[in-house]
DNA sequence: TTTTTGGTTCTGTATTTTCAGAACTTAAAA
DNA sequence: TTTTAAGTTCTGAAAATACAGAACCAAAAA
């Protein structure tokens, strides 16, 4: 074999990084088995197991080609997978400085944003509901009741929510600093 | 036309039973609206239209065939999606003494106790969470830490979700009496 | 300038889902 | 006993989804 000059080297060195992060056979397991429970979720298949593997693989920051690779998925499914996993907000990427290419991260390391957000999303019911309970006949009380009282959960838990979740981060920091 | 026998007039009135409730046009449409709304959660057309359906038609409590008549739909269909709402227990029905016929209703009626439930289930997520953390490489604190903060915050929620539910019920009961 | 990189978009196919329609089932009614 | 009512189950077709593979594209590198 021949002797690498610096540039052989170099190329080397990125060709390896491409490749670098591997899994073991019990992460592979463990990715398809969080990807059925995220498809039993209503999630796509790829889309979970791109999920799951964000969260299992040793590094928490792939590249397009690495998921690929990883996965053993083609270019388009790797393509659009991210692209909806990006438009759902379950995935987010950096870039770095003199590098084109993106770093897909689980989005579970920005849980505290996503959270509340994807939470108020699920609150939506409530304006639909409203309409239909606003066009329901006056002749059924008790059923247009619980309607009316499941809608004021809701607006309820909308509000004491974020509050529940600032409570628990302020306990935190002063566990921290009585620790 | 023939007079009656009281028994045509009873036959009469079970037929005429069976295809009373109708639906108006603005209810159609509001049906198919929240149809969709439930299809972009991942709940199948069918299913989301028959929930709709059972919130939006002035008559709350409905049959197996009514809801085929109402949706114009075919019997296969009525069936799978009902037994998968019930299944979901997103549907329940009643029976009436010395009728055959189930009565279909949005289980609405009875979200305090399937609430908590699904919100339970929700929580599902941190088991096969904590897998994932406790195989994970120790050279990524900042990724780990992230994620049991997550789990930390989910577990949390489990035990708070039911406070806040009893805190809101007795609200509001202490609101009654004082009114 | 040409080539490479990091993707996206298009085309087509295999799979899955979602129904309709008809045959079947089971208990009650006639 | 036969008939009816209230569904269930089976068969199959149409539509939607989930991909692979190849062509394409735009920016950066050579």
């Amino acid at each position: 074999m021949q002797e690498l000059n610096p540039d052989d080297e170099y190329q080397e060195q990125k060709k390896k990084s491409m490749t670098n992060v591997q899994l073991t056979q019990k992460q592979k397991e463990l990715i398809e088995r969080m990807g059925v429970f995220y498809e039993r979720h209503g999630i796509p298949p790829m889309e979970g197991r791109i999920m799951s593997l964000l969260t299992v693989c040793d590094e928490p920051e792939l590249t397009f080609d690495q998921i690929r690779e990883l996965l053993v998925i083609s270019k388009s499914a790797t393509s659009s997978a991210l692209n909806m996993l990006l438009l759902t907000q379950r995935v987010i990427y950096k870039t770095r400085p003199g590098d084109r290419k993106r770093y897909f991260t689980s989005n579970i390391v920005e849980w505290q944003e996503s959270f509340t957000e994807s939470f108020q999303k699920f609150f939506g019911v409530i304006k639909i509901m409203k309409e239909a309970l606003n066009q329901r006949t006056p002749n059924t009380p008790e059923f247009n009741g619980q309607m009316a009282e499941f809608i004021e959960f809701i607006e309820y838990l909308s509000i004491e929510f974020p509050r529940l979740y600032s409570d628990w981060s302020n306990r935190k920091t002063n566990n921290n600093k009585n620790n």
